[in-house]
This record gives structure tokens, sequence and C-alpha cells, in this order.
DNA sequence: CGGTTTTGACCAGCGC
DNA sequence: GCGCTGGTCAAAACCG
């Protein structure tokens, strides 16, 4: 009985739909490393948390059985990226108060739960790399969030029919790790936890370059490591200003230390939902991080 | 040809 | 001391 893994990866996205469909979920604390294999956001809430008036299905299945057409173009790629994500914490109490995201920050609430190894010193060899949950709804598993990443293992997780995939930054002198899971009850969330600070820019450039591709939305947090300050009461009030409207042009968001690039569609000949869903999809940066030992 | 992915094995830490 | 899990590395395979 132990392991059961169904897979699932990539999904046959195929043509038609818009596999990008993606909602604001919480995000989940770690939980101690070894050991401590209790519940990992299984429990979530996730779907709580969604309050928002235009989001009421999430769940629209891709299975546009339909496809457009005129979709020539990359553009609806199923490995498109769209991402909403929001943070969260708290793995037993899931249930956050719809309408308000929490984040939870190391100077909050966060346990403690510092034990050994620390053999005398400190910090030299384990530099506390800050953990940070991403939970974002969507039926691919790929979140492009700009940056090229290379898998190196992947483990199936206890207690869940899905497998964890560990990808590593490509960069040179990048260490910055990305560990990549399903929800166990929720296949349709993607909880993507970044490890570790980038230091080079996206290679991905914000523009993809020839037309029209839309897709993509990158968001970029940074856990600063060694302490960060929690940043205040996030709210997506600020997200909700910036509408693709016209702003294609500076998507760039900062927030207290994430930036969020968000590149809209730009014309899409299917807009239709996306019209719909797209203005109220944002995503929450926020940054939560968890000392490691 | 390069880069990436894939699978297995290995290691380490922690629990008991 | 052994068991367990998680996490990482390595080699090979695969793809563009
Ligand atoms: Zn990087």
């Amino acid at each position: 009985m132990e392991d059961r893994e169904a897979k699932n990866m990539e999904n046959s996205m195929g043509i038609s739909s818009f596999p990008d469909h993606n909602f604001p979920i919480g995000f989940f604390d770690a939980p101690a490393t070894t050991g401590g294999d209790g519940s990992f956001f299984d429990l979530l809430g996730l779907q709580s948390i969604f309050d928002v008036p235009p989001l009421p299905t999430p769940p629209p299945p891709p299975p546009l059985t339909t496809a457009p057409p005129p979709e020539s173009s990359e553009l609806s790629n199923p490995p498109a990226t769209p991402n909403s994500s929001s943070i969260s914490s708290s793995s037993t109490e899931a249930a956050a108060p719809a309408g308000e995201e929490r984040v939870k920050g190391e100077g909050e609430d966060d346990r403690e739960e510092e034990k050994k190894t620390m053999k005398g010193k400190k910090g030299q060899k384990r530099p506390r790399e800050p953990r940070f949950a991403f939970m974002t709804k969507s039926e691919v598993d790929h979140l492009e969030d700009g940056y090229r990443w290379r898998k190196y293992g992947q483990k199936a997780v206890k207690n869940s029919p899905f497998p964890r995939s560990y990808y590593r930054c490509t960069s040179a002198m990048c260490g910055v790790k990305k560990r990549v899971e399903r929800s166990s009850e929720d296949p349709t969330v993607v909880v993507t936890t970044y490890e570790g600070q980038h230091t080079h820019p996206s290679p991905v450039v914000p523009r993809g370059g020839g037309g029209g591709g839309g897709s993509l939305s990158a968001a970029a947090f940074t856990a600063g490591g060694g302490g960060f300050s929690l940043a205040p009461p996030l709210t997506r009030s600020k997200l909700e200003i910036p509408y693709f409207r016209n702003m294609t042009s500076a998507p760039s968001l900062d927030f207290d230390r994430f930036s969020v690039h968000r590149t809209s569609t730009a014309a899409s000949p299917s807009s239709s939902m996306m019209r719909d869903y797209g203005l109220l999809q944002d995503l929450v940066p926020s940054e939560v991080m968890r000392e490691e030992t």
C-alpha cells in the first residue's frame, strides 16, 4: 500500500482549449522535512479561498472538444502558463477567510522548529534558504515563470498519487531549486515550491517575439535569505489595478520584493472566455519562507 | 551535437 | 541499530 502513483503527467491538452486556468490558492507551509510527514497541503481548503465573484467555476474542464481552428498560433499552447496564485499558510487550518490572503512571514508566527543539527556552528553549510510555496491552480503542469529549469529528479510523494518533480535553475550560478507537485486531493492545484533566489534575469524575454503568443505570466518572487521582512497585508487590491487593458508595455509590478510580470495575452482569436476570466486573473505574489535546518 | 529528460541508486537526517 | 522518507546525483536515453 504504499505507493500509488497515478500518472497524471502532462495532460493532454492538445489543441483546443486553454488549459490556462489558474486560480488563487493558498500557500502552505512546508512541513518538517523528514519525519514530519504529516499532512501536507492535502487538507488544504484551497477552494475556499476563492471568493472572488467572477470566478465561479474555475473548473471548467479544458476539455473543449472543439478546437478552435484558427488557433494555429502558439498562443493557446497548452503549456502556456497562466498563473494565479496566492499564498497562505497553515497546514492545519487552511480555511482562509475568503477575501483575504495571509502571508506567513518568519517574523510572524513562525514556528521555530529548530531542533538539532546545529552542531555549534551555525550556518555555514546550510544556507537557510527560504522556501516559497506557490500554489497555482492549473490543469497543466508547466508553470512558466520565466526561467529555464532542468529536472533533476522525481519522487513519489507519500500520501499522494502524484509524484513530485525537482527542478533546478539552469543558470550557471543560480542554485535556485523548484519543486513541483500536484495536490493529492485537488489535482487541479499545482504546488510549486521555489527555493533560493535567482541571480540572473529571466532568460525568457518577456516579449514573445513573435507574434502573438501570449502566454505567460511570470512571477518573480525571491525570498531573501537570512531574513526578510514580511510583507504587509498584501491584498489583491493592488493587483487589480493592473489590468491588461494596455499595459502590455509595463507589466512589471513590484511588490515589496516580488515583481510580477503579467503579460497579457494580446488579442486572441478566442478571447471569449479569456475576457471574462482574464480580467480577474491575477496573482498574488507573496513571500513565505521557511527556514531550513 | 547539445541539452534535457528519465530512472535508479545513493546518501543523509530523524524516529523509534 | 535499523527503518523510513526525502532529497540529490549519476548514467543513459531522447529530442530538437
Ligand atoms: Zn536562476
